[in-house]
Formats: C-alpha cells, structure tokens, sequence
RNA sequence: GGGCGUUUAGCUCAGUUGGUAGAGCGCCUCCCUUACAAGGAGGAUGUCGGGAGUUCGAGCCUCUCAACGCCCACCA
C-alpha cells in the first residue's frame, strides 16, 4: 500500500480490501512479536486456546476482540506486549469427531487400536489446528504466532508430565476406585463439571421387600429400579420410629432371593417416598458414602457400556440388556410377583454427559484423583486477599463457594487422545511407578488412561511460557501474565483450575485480572448451538460488514456488567455504518487540507472558539476513555468514541470547517481520534492514519503513543460559548422545521442583543442556519413574525407572508406552558428549606440559575405573545 | 434447597459516588446541501416491573412481592 501522506483514500469504503491489506502489512513487519529481553514493562494474556477441532464462532469474536483491544491499548502505552495464541487438544471433543469419521466408515476405535488411531487424530488435528487460529487473524488479532502453542506439544506435554508427578509424590494424586460419572457413550469417565443435571420426568417405584424369618415387609421407593440387583441393604433413619424394631432384621430381595439387611443411616431422609431406601453402592454415589460408613459390599450389576452384567447377582432374564431396558423388564417381573405396591408420577434431575448428553450412569471404578482441599486453600486466599480481582466482582463469590466446597477431581479419562498418565505397571508383579520416564520399558507398562484435557489447559499460563524452565527469558519476562479474559461458563473448569495450579507450581497467581465478560445468545436470547440451527457465523458477517464494524458493534455491546449479548446479523449494520462515516469524513479531510504539507502541532495562539471547543472535547474524550479502560468498561468507551466522532466532529467541527476552517485542528483531532479507535477498530485507523500527513516515527499506529489529557486544551468557558451557537443553530432549523421554510430560501433574523458578543459566530449561522442578514436590535417592532429563544436571548425572525399569527401565540402559548411547568417544579424545591440546607452548593447553585434562565425566557415569550396579539 | 442476574421508549439496550431519563434501530415530516442516502435537518414516544421505606430529592440505596433467565447442590 501507499503510505505517501496526503493521498487521497478511494470514494468507496471497501472494508475487506482495506482490512486484508492492513493485517498482511502488520504481518510483514512483524509487528506482533514480543520481545522478552525487551526493558519495557510487559503486559501479557493468554489466548483462551480454542479446541482444535473448532471453527471461529461469536464467543471467540467477543472474547477475542476484547482481548485484542486490551493489548492494542498497552501496546499502545509502550508496554512489551504478549497475546499468546495456542489450541487445546480438547480430548473428548476431538475423539469424538473421530470416531464419528471412522463409525461412518464402519469402524470403531479398537479396529484400529490406539497406536493407529492415535496416528490419525495426530494427522486430522494438524490439519486443523491452523485452521482457527487463521480465523482469529480475520478479527484482527494481534497475537504473536510465532509463539503459537499446542497442549499437546512437546513442552507442554513435559509441564503436564512434572505437574503429575510432583502432585503425586506430594500425596495430592491418587488413584482408587470410586464412584463416578461414567458416560457409556464416551465410554469414559468425566468428571462433576462436565456433568449436567436436566429435568426429566420419571416414576418412584415403591418395592416391597419381605422380611426374613417373620411376617411383613418393608417397601422402598426407587426411581431406578434396574440397580437392586445391586443392592446390599435397605437404610432407614434411626429415628424412624415407623422401622424402629426392623433395624438390624434381614430381608429378602424380591426376584433374586438374596438376604440383605436393614440398617439404620442418618442419611436416610424420613419424609421421602416410604423413609426407607435401598442401598446400592456401585451405582449411586450416596449409597457409595452409606456403603463405606456400614462395610457393605458392592455389586456392580450394570457394564461400563451402560448395560446389565452377566453375573450372578442379575437374572437370567435381565442380563445383557440396556438400563432402558432392564427398568422395563424389571418392573414387569415386580409387578408379577406382585411387590410392587405403587408407581407415581415422578420428576427428577438426571446427569447428562456435557459432550454427547447420553445419561451419566454412575459407576463404580479405578480412577486418578487430585485431592483438592489442599490446592484450594491458597487459590481462595488469592481472591480474597485480593492479589487476584475478578471483573466484575460478583464473580468472586461464585467462585470462592465453588472453591470452598470443593471436591476430588477426577482426572482419568479412558480415551486415547490426550496426555497418557506417567504411571507403570510391572508386567509381572503388578507394581506401579508413577516417574517422568518409564523405568524400564521391558518390563513396565504405561498407565492406558489419559487426563482430563482441563488439566493441561490448568497449566496454560506457565507452560506457554517456558515452565519447567523458569530461566527461560518468557517464563521471567511475562510470567504471571496481566489480564484473562474469557466467558463465565469456563470459571470453574479453567480459571479455577489455573488458579491452583499456579500458585502451587510457581507460587503466583497466573494473572492478576479476570475479565468475565457474557456468553453471545441469539436474537430471542437461546444459546447459539449448531444443533439448533441458530448460529451467526462471525466469518460471514466480516465478508458482509467488515471486520471492523463487528469488533466495534461487538464492543459496544459489550456492558460492564457482563450481560449476555444478544445479537442478530443486522445488528451489525451500526458498526458498518460508523466505518463507513470514520471513511469519508476522513476522506474529507484529507480532500480539503493543503498538500505535501505535515501537519505535527497546534498552534495555540490563533484558535476561534469551535477550535477551542472541538479541542475541549477531544480532550474530555480522552480521559474518559482512559479511565473507562483501566476499569473494564470496554463498551462505554465504544460509545464515548461514536458520540465524539459522529455527534461532535462529523456534525459540527466537520461541517464548521466548511466555512471557515484550521487545518491544524482539523488533522490533529483526526489524527488523535484515530489512535483512541485503534484499539477497536484496528484496519479502519491504521489504513487512513498511513495516509496522514503528520509525523510517523513508528511503524504503524498501533505502536504510536495513546493520547493522553493534555491541560494547554482546556477551555471550558469557550467550549461554553460554542454550545451557545448551536443552541441558536438549533433553534432556527426546528423553527424552519415548524414553519416549512425550506433550506432553499434563506431567513432574516434579528437578535436582542449586543453586535459584539455574536461577532465570532455570525458566519456559523449563515451557513449552518442558512441565514441572510443578522440584525442587532434590542426591540424588534415587527409584528409579522416569529421567534425562537436560546435562554436569555431572543431572536426574531420577520415571516411577513407565511406568517399566521394566531396559530404562532398558540405555538409560543404551548411553549410557554412547558416552561411554566419546569419553572414550577424548580421552584418547588427551591421554597423547600430543607434542599436549600441539605443539598450540596452546587446543585443548590445549578438549580437557582436553571431557574433565572427559564424565568428570563419566559419573560421573553410572554412579551412576544403580547406584541402578537 | 442455596446463590446470582434481569425487568427503563415499539424493538435491542446504556444510565460510574442518589440531583430529576439517553443511544441505536424502527416510526413521522422535510432534504440527493460537491465526505457520507450505510447520509443530513427536525419530530413523536417512557406513572424507569408492582408496593412500601430512607432522603430535601430515588431508575440508582433498603425491604417486600411478581415475572423471566442462569449457576450450584442432587432426596432414593
């Protein structure tokens, strides 16, 4: 592209055009690689990797624009950024996309085994793993690939190896059998977090259970009648006095026969379905807990693929079938032998499997554990002590009540992709080593599990960085990073996971900021999901409205309270409209300065008042832009930018400038407007800021100083003055707007007061008010005509042919009306003692003025309509 | 059961320590004024979910009720 100043930009805004060049520009010169040895101080976020199996989708634009703008702006304020990108592995995930390819071909996983199957997720995930991230440079992100990461390469892969086994020889892994929830589908374990509980309607079934020895029986109520042929005992409570005397007394299992006992547990809840319950520990993790506290045995009577086992604890009849199945069955062959005494009407929460929904069967088996009560005491502390801040805050307390009642996390996984435990087993003996190497792979073989893909991703912050090496120049230069940002659904997969995981490893917090921002819903507020069909694919509304314009609306959406954010595709249309505005006033600017001309200052001394204003505001304008990011508040700033650019210099500087113009100002503002948009609008400003004509001694304008409040600019009494003139501006455009005077034909007006006060700002108003001649009269004598107030100022305007005069007393009359009614509330308050004691000085003072202006104007009117009557 | 969030113009939503309500879109009128019709000028529209309280003053603070949504827990 041209970077020759002053040329001029194309008629037409062609987003994408403008957008590709601009990024490939930053891409040639290298513009995103951070500098570990660099003396600045750094700033650094971690990528929230992406699963490898992904394509971009509107989470990733928000999240990705936010973070992109974060690290625009300190880039911007000379800090030594690092945007670490990187991918997930995303074990179940992408397993499943596998196995899904290979069952179309007829074939399972095992067909292959895990060597060649391991080969081909390898294969599909480097296809793949460019793919997303060469979407995030769609977003304009500015992110340093040559650092890229992938939890499943070599460094991380040795960080998660040291991890394991530091954490194990500490005593904080384990390993043992427990209950879980097993997905059959996945055919894997997972853990609480990747559980989901839905509402499904179901039945209690109420069994009844005969008494060995004696007569009677007691009669339990289950929602899952398959699992009693696990069963070990019915629990009451202990202070049931309905089963006092069965407490201890042996029953006989309807269809089976087998004995099993009553016992007493305080678990047991007296008011539920019959008060007494049956105890089945390999698949109920409450049962689980009364089964250790009793020294009951566990039956496991349902497979890992979610079907009755051929054991001899389930009847012939029933084995093999599905757990659909075998409740069907189980229920015919109760009712038949007629003890089942009721069914209702039931409704009931059941877990579902977070990556496939298959109902969760818990399931007894061998599992690795992080014990972690002991790795969330310092990650609770961080939070509260405030070393680490969520933003915004009532995320805290999610958190420390997730963390506070924390429990063991189930890291095994019985998959194939993903990081293989460092644990061996003598072939012959049995003996297991947990170590970094297999100690001898003769005769060791290794652990077949892998771990959670969140365990890897725990380590994100360190392992991108170097760790275990923490001699390595990024580990010092960027390690803890500054700001994460990402979705509150990840808080307690990840974040949390990070927390802990830092501080034990590198004894800091990762970050010092957690930005939570809203997930991005659809237009009726339903989450998008492929499988609803509802999704907006971010990559077609940049091929449609441009990069840009989806960053700032996104941007702009995007509230301090983190609100979800719902959008549709038109929605996008304000962001593309704001581009194309920032295009062609610029445009306009750059038409109408003098050429090969640098503009680089101000010159203070030889400034009208719309100078002075237009520099006011720009400056009022930075600083709130400053404080709003140092806060968080990333959409207001959008907001603070439209209203500036739009409402202030495109509607009155710009337009000012036609008549009478400061081509010093005019560039200045622009130039400085456009580095307080970089950060959201990163294409757009740099391609228009290459073609200014001001001084670049940086590569491009994301390296260009932010601007800062500079107090020379403050001239608030003029920037006053100016609000005046387009007040009067204001006021005679809707006066030729209630009277249908078209622009064509230019008005005479006559103001009652001194020539001298409105010297400065007589050209404004002929041009903008399209006004003929401008007279100074204290008393105007001309009956024919209308006229308009600004406060205390009257001006008349002689309509002698359009003019009806009764209908303008009633115009005035109604104006007239309306003041009245203000003034009367400010009098109100002003008679009120206590507001006049009570009120601080200023708003006591602002409303005594406030008062004066209306009454001042009120006069007026009520003069006019004298004089027109 | 516990926690959190939301309720403001027809729609989508802002509204930072309490000072008397705003934007975008949509709607109505006028305008192709040589940066922009993806534009310009003007206009209409709100008992700020209901009720009570604190205060001179409440969209904002307190209590309460209601509706919707989310998270955690998981009584078979």
């Amino acid at each position: 592209m041209s970077d020759k100043p002053n040329s001029e930009l194309s008629t037409v805004y062609n987003a994408r055009e403008i957008e590709n060049e601009i990024y490939k520009f930053w891409e040639e010169n290298d513009c995103f690689k951070a500098d570990s040895s660099s003396k600045k101080e750094p700033y650094s976020i971690v990528i929230p990797p992406p699963n490898v199996t992904g394509v971009l989708h509107m989470g990733h634009a928000l999240d990705g624009t936010l973070q992109d703008i974060l690290i625009r702006y300190n880039r911007m304020q000379d800090k030594e950024v690092l945007w670490m990108p990187g991918c997930d592995h995303a074990g179940i995930a992408t397993q499943n996309v596998i196995e899904k390819n290979l069952h179309k071909k007829g074939l399972s996983r095992f067909d292959l085994g895990r060597e060649k199957f391991l080969e081909t997720t390898w294969q599909w995930a480097n296809e793949h793993k460019n793919r997303i991230l060469e979407q995030f440079k769609l977003l304009g992100a500015s992110f340093d690939l040559s650092r890229k990461r992938f939890t499943l390469d070599e460094g991380c892969s040795n960080a998660v190896k040291k991890v394991f086994v530091d954490l194990y020889n500490k005593g904080l892994i384990y390993k043992g059998s427990y209950i879980v929830n097993w997905c059959p589908r996945c055919q894997s374990a997972i853990s609480d977090v990747e559980t989901n509980y839905e509402t499904e309607p179901g039945h209690l079934w109420e069994i009844s259970y005969a008494l060995k020895d004696q007569m009677g029986a007691i009669v339990i109520a289950t929602t899952r009648p398959e699992t009693m042929f696990g069963d070990v005992a019915i629990a009451v409570n202990p202070n049931d006095y309905k089963y006092k005397d069965l407490i201890g007394k042996t029953c006989v299992m309807p269809l089976t026969g087998r004995n099993i006992p009553i016992i007493a547990d305080e678990y047991v809840d007296k008011s539920f379905g019959t008060g007494a319950l049956k105890i089945t520990p390999a698949h109920d993790p409450n049962d689980f807990e009364v089964g250790l506290r009793h020294n009951l045995a566990q039956i496991k009577v349902i497979d890992e693929k979610g079907c009755m086992m051929q054991n001899e604890y389930v009847p012939p009849q029933i084995q093999g079938l599905t757990r659909e199945e075998a409740r069907k069955k189980t229920v015919k062959m109760l009712e038949e032998h007629q003890v089942l005494v009721r069914v209702s009407e039931h409704t009931h929460n059941v877990g579902k499997c977070q990556r496939c929904n298959t109902t969760i069967e818990p399931l007894l088996s061998k599992q690795w554990f992080v014990k972690m009560k002991p790795l969330a005491k310092p990650a609770i502390e961080a939070v509260k002590n405030g070393s680490i801040k969520f933003i915004p805050q009532r995320w805290e307390k999610n958190y420390l009540m997730w963390m506070e009642n924390i429990r063991d996390w189930c890291i095994s996984r019985q998959l194939w992709w993903g990081h293989q435990i460092p644990a061996y087993y003598h072939n012959k003996t049995g003996e297991m080593v947990v170590a970094l190497e297999n100690p001898d792979p003769n005769n060791y073989t290794q652990e077949s599990d892998v771990l959670d893909t969140w365990f890897s991703s725990g380590l994100w912050p360190f392992e991108t960085m170097g760790w275990p090496n923490i001699n390595n120049p990024d580990y010092q230069k960027f390690y803890p990073t500054t700001t994460l940002v990402t979705g509150f659904d990840i808080i307690f997969f990840w974040v949390a996971r990070m927390i802990t995981m830092g501080l034990e490893f590198t004894k800091k917090p990762p970050f010092s900021t957690v930005y939570i921002h809203g997930l991005i819903r659809d237009e009726f507020g339903q989450k998008m999901s492929k499988s609803k069909g509802n999704t907006i694919d971010p990559v077609d509304l940049i091929e449609k409205y441009g990069c840009d314009a989806l960053r700032f609306t996104l941007t702009y959406l995007c509230t301090y309270g983190g609100q979800d954010i719902k959008i549709s595709d038109e929605k996008f249309e304000f962001g593309r409209n704001f581009a194309n505005k920032i295009w062609n006033a610029s445009r306009f600017v750059l038409m109408n300065i003098s050429k090969d001309k640098i503009f680089d200052s101000v010159d203070t001394t030889n400034l009208s008042i719309a100078d002075k204003w237009i520099l006011n505001e720009l400056n009022e304008t930075i600083k709130s832009v400053n404080e709003n990011i140092k806060n968080y508040r990333i959409g207001e700033i959008a907001s603070i930018l439209y209203e500036f650019f739009w409402s202030k210099y495109c509607d009155w500087y710009v337009e000012l400038s036609k008549i009478e113009k400061n081509e010093q100002v005019l560039v200045y503002i622009l130039a400085q407007y456009l580095k307080l948009l970089h950060p959201i609008m990163p294409h757009i400003t740099e391609a228009i800021w290459q073609k200014m004509p001001v001084k670049k001694e940086k590569k491009g304008i994301l390296f260009e100083n932010y601007p800062k409040y500079l107090e020379k600019f403050e001239f608030n009494s003029d920037a006053k003055k100016m609000e005046t003139v387009f007040e009067t501006i204001k006021a005679l455009r809707n006066l030729r707007a209630e009277f249908n005077i078209p622009l064509a034909s230019k008005i005479d007006i006559i103001i009652d007061k001194d020539e001298n006060l409105y010297s400065q700002i007589i050209p404004y108003l002929k041009r903008l008010a399209k006004v003929n001649s401008i007279k100074f009269e204290k008393d105007s004598s001309i009956k024919k005509s209308a006229c308009c107030t600004v406060s205390d100022t009257k001006i008349t305007v002689p309509l002698e042919d359009i003019i009806d005069l009764k209908q303008e007393i009633i115009r005035q009359q109604k104006k007239m009306d309306k003041l009245l009614g203000e003034l009367n509330s400010l009098n109100q308050r002003l008679n009120n003692e206590k507001f006049i004691k009570s009120a601080p000085f200023d708003v006591v003072e602002k409303t005594k003025n406030k008062k004066q202006e209306l009454e001042a104007e009120i006069k007026i009117i009520k003069n006019t309509i004298t004089k027109l009557s």
